[in-house]
DNA sequence: CGGGTTTGACCGGCGC
DNA sequence: GCGCCGGTCAAACCCG
């Protein structure tokens, strides 16, 4: 381009150089994330995943597996203990009660006791199990909702771009979408063209229709060139301008996120007596992501930081789970509109009494944890964790919930559609398939519990965090490219790990009906 | 000396 | 067209 100034043009350049030396170092940039980070920093941040981040070295770095993990069974932080231990507490709790009883009380009394505690934990996990196989129905149904409904989004999409023409498309995709940022749509199409070519090898039955299709998109104008030109700067593009904002309490300058941050601005911004930070990415070279960090302004000890991009490299586990969420967040901010009408109330209303609020009118919608800002010049998800239980999340982390803050907003009724515009995740096998979307949505589990006793709505918590839990995986792995979802282990599930996978579900399950057995009581 | 931070300048979008 | 504002750049500076 002619028109690009020099200096730009340089740019680009040593960009392209430096992706070169990167392809050629094997992303260099991934071993080095432990050390690199400035111990005044370290001292300050708070560190929302620092747990994750020695679980996950040991999950990933370690070649014998998760040796380390099964090696210590007191170490807290470990991957079994840590979710197991995270919602089995209560059952140990309850387990220790009749142990407690065991030893304390001996005689004929004791044993009575014993044997009605025995009999009420009987009682206790038959319901359980029947309600666990309840959910697991609600599940079986609300993915084969999903999937019905995603299928209809993409023959009702075919048929828009097949009658208006290519440039219908954003229509198509987003019915009753407004996105302040018109640049978004170039972006949408892209990914919905990746959505086709996914959809061609995964679905055999209109895959070669969907191939045809494809190749018939791959005609002469530069946009549609620029869709086919692989998916990652394709898919970089939403990404980079949807905005995931977190909020936390902190009195440090920047919330510690596991990635590693170059600041490259600060400005003054109107309305805020306190300056804006601005930060990039330098895990890796060229890798687009940046965040600005900046006090609120009503309330100084909240941190705002706002994530822009997708990694364009492997990340640390610690940051992987920060990724994941701003990746599925974004994805779902994108995306949600979309379906959140018409799929809420075929989702949920006919199985759970009070959807949850998805996403309103008006500038800020509300869900819990969440809002959506649409008036924003970028479209923006916030997440507010300085609502979250004193102590939980941010100042002191109960041994039994060492999981890192992941931001509970899934569990306010994202059942993982935060995706249309993606092959829909095959959920039942995605559950758990990876340790952190597991992790994850046992944590976000566990915080729906702990911040919301009402039964339906932690139900719907419950449900919701499960399916986002497939779903954000899936969707970092495939909407951001090279994202979180690349961070090692991702793919390595077979039958085994599916297996251990949904017995972790279960375990997760259980503990969250006694829960809400308790709670009821 | 290399890498990160600071800070004023610059640029582009947007509203008036 | 002009000014405002958000975002970025890059030279100077700092630090280990």
């Amino acid at each position: 381009m002619d028109l690009v100034p020099k200096i730009q043009h340089h740019k680009q350049e040593k960009e392209e150089e430096e992706k070169m030396i990167l392809s050629e170092q094997g992303h260099a940039g991934d071993s080095g994330f432990g050390h690199a980070s400035r111990p005044r920093s370290e001292i300050k941040e708070v560190d929302f995943f620092s747990s994750a981040g020695a679980r996950r070295r040991d999950d990933d770095g370690g070649d014998g597996g998760g040796g380390e993990s099964r090696r210590g069974p007191a170490t807290p932080g470990r991957d079994d203990n840590m979710v197991n231990t995270a919602l089995d507490l209560l059952t140990t709790v309850a387990a220790t009660t009749v142990n407690g009883g065991e030893g304390m009380v001996a005689g004929a009394a004791g044993d009575h006791r014993k044997e009605a505690d025995m009999a009420t934990v009987e009682v206790e996990l038959r319901l359980a199990s029947e309600e666990n196989r309840r959910l697991r129905r609600m599940l079986e149904e609300l993915t084969r909702s999903y999937g019905t409904l995603y299928n209809q989004l993409i023959q009702a999409q075919q048929h828009q771009a097949a009658s208006n023409g290519p440039n219908s498309m954003l229509p198509a995709v987003m019915p009753g979408v407004q996105f302040a940022d018109p640049r978004i749509s170039p972006a949408i199409r892209s990914a919905a063209a990746a959505v086709d070519g996914d959809r061609s090898s995964s679905d055999g039955g209109s895959g070669e229709a969907d191939d045809k299709r494809m190749s018939a998109q791959q005609d002469g104008t530069p946009e549609r060139r620029e869709n086919a030109e692989g998916s990652s700067a394709a898919a970089e593009v939403p990404c980079r301008r949807a905005r995931v904002s977190v909020r936390a309490r902190s009195e440090a300058p920047m919330i510690s996120d596991g990635c590693q941050w170059r600041k490259y601005g600060q400005k003054m911004a109107k309305g805020n007596p306190c300056p804006r930070a601005y930060y990039r990415c330098t895990m890796a070279t060229g890798c687009p992501v940046r965040k600005q960090v900046q006090r609120c302004a009503e309330d100084k000890g909240v941190l705002i930081t706002t994530y822009e991009g997708t990694h364009n490299h492997q990340l640390p586990p610690a940051a992987a789970a920060m990724a994941k969420t701003t990746s599925a967040a974004a994805a779902m901010l994108l995306s949600g509109p979309a379906v959140s009408r018409d799929a809420a109330s075929s989702m949920f209303g006919h199985h759970l009494v009070a959807p949850p609020p998805i996403f309103h009118h008006g500038p800020y919608a509300a869900m819990g944890g969440a809002t959506l800002s649409a008036s924003a010049p970028f479209p923006t998800i916030t997440l507010d964790l300085t609502h979250s239980p004193p102590g939980q999340l941010l100042h002191h982390r109960p041994p039994s919930l060492v999981v890192p803050a992941a931001p509970p907003f899934p569990a306010y009724g994202f059942p993982g559609h935060h995706r249309p515009l993606l092959p829909p995740p095959p959920l039942p096998a995605a559950i758990g398939t990876d340790g952190r979307s597991r992790l994850a949505m046992e944590t976000m589990t566990a915080a729906a519990i702990t911040s919301d006793p009402n039964f339906t709505a932690v139900l719907a918590a419950a449900l919701s965090s499960i399916m986002a839990g497939g779903a954000a995986d899936g969707g970092a792995s495939r909407g951001g490219g090279v994202g979180a979802g690349d961070d090692g282990d991702g793919n390595g599930g077979g039958d085994a790990e599916a297996a251990t996978a949904a017995r972790a579900q279960e375990t997760a399950l259980r503990a969250l009906i006694q829960r809400l057995h308790e709670s009821r009581q």
